[in-house]
DNA sequence: GTCTATAAAAGGATAGAC
DNA sequence: GTCTATCCTTTTATAGAC
């Protein structure tokens, strides 16, 4: 364990604090908060226990600010996507292709929802910052589906319904995807479109 | 914290490595493993730290049963279901409502699942029977559709993409359960099932 | 801001009596 | 089979120098 002779004040492109978020992240999605250990998280992201100490209260604050910092990266990431796209069965069709590109980061994403919310260490802020992100999914594609009927793409469907579906879908995908040795995310995700689009009556020869 | 006089020998009728299982379980499925204590699982169900250790290896092979014991459960549960019931709608219907029903205790065993899956201390035997339950679960949905297709009660589909529909779907449902505040799983069934039924050109009105 | 060293607590596991 | 007491290791968290 060799040691550079003095520290040396980090700037701010490097941030350790947000060093240290993505090592815990990493970390947790791949073992169970409490099996972590802020040395294990200090290491993999090169920063000294004490440290953490510094940019963070203690570790349940990491851990929160782990999963909030998870959480705003996939919303940012969905953000974007409806801004991007007019064409409402454009807009489905990239949501559904999004997930299974990011599989991975959603399902750590998942999993460390429901460990927090199962567990009991809870915050007003951590707890708002999931539902942030599901109510922003929800008004994206109950729009878009809204749309699609307005413009006569879509039959008249019940966008509500629609909505339920689709996303509890993606949800059961994300996790079965860890849990299941071979089950293909992509087939799933095609065979459901089909299913969409037939519900929807809307011609996808175009995609 | 009294003691009472002599320990007295369990009689199989609580068996106390039953409790024991039944503990890991609950406090597994509300924290996550690591901050879920062995002493906190012998207080819990009653049995002393020491005891854990006469009843199972270590804490890791406690765990792992639990697992096991809930996959179990979720097993004799809906093959059950599957031997009791011929019509395959009304199999799949109940199919759905149990899942409702059940809420709870399968979110518990699907967090455990991603919990251990995901973590890095696997074994052979849990592996093969978590991957026996989804096989069976398979087994049981596949037959169904092709059953119905046979007896011309259901459209001529492709069950294989349909157990995939419905089981991905009921994965979700059960997780979103656990992390979305409010979300309704009976109301989120419920539309899943009028899609469903639209798709195998079955009129559900009986239902 | 950063590190080393260490205190304080908690957790896993065992010894040994009954 | 069961319990009490305890050991030893890991972990969280802090003190204090630079």
């Amino acid at each position: 364990m060799r040691k550079v002779g003095r520290p040396k004040a980090q700037d701010s492109a490097f941030d350790r604090s947000l060093a240290l978020k993505k090592s815990a992240l990493d970390l947790l999605s791949r073992d169970t908060a409490g099996k972590v250990t802020i040395k294990d998280i200090g290491r993999e992201a090169n920063v000294t226990t004490a440290m953490i100490y510094y940019y963070f209260e203690d570790k349940d604050d990491l851990l929160r600010s782990a999963i909030e910092y998870a959480i705003d990266n996939s919303f940012e990431h969905f953000d974007k996507l409806s801004q991007d796209i007019e064409h409402p069965a454009a807009l489905i069709h990239e949501w559904l292709r999004t997930h299974e590109e990011l599989v991975e980061p959603i399902r750590k994403m998942m999993k460390l929802n429901l460990d927090y919310k199962m567990g009991k260490d809870r915050t007003d802020r951590t707890d708002q910052a999931i539902q942030r992100f599901y109510d922003s999914e929800r008004t994206i594609l109950l729009d878009c589906v809204k749309r699609g009927i307005r413009l006569g793409i879509f039959t008249e469907v019940d966008p509500e319904s629609i909505w339920v579906i689709v996303s509890t879908f993606l949800d059961g995908a994300m996790v079965r995807s860890g849990i299941v040795d071979g089950f293909d995310v992509r087939k799933a995700i095609v065979v459901f479109e089909a299913l969409l689009w037939d519900r929807l009556g809307y011609n996808s020869k175009s995609f």
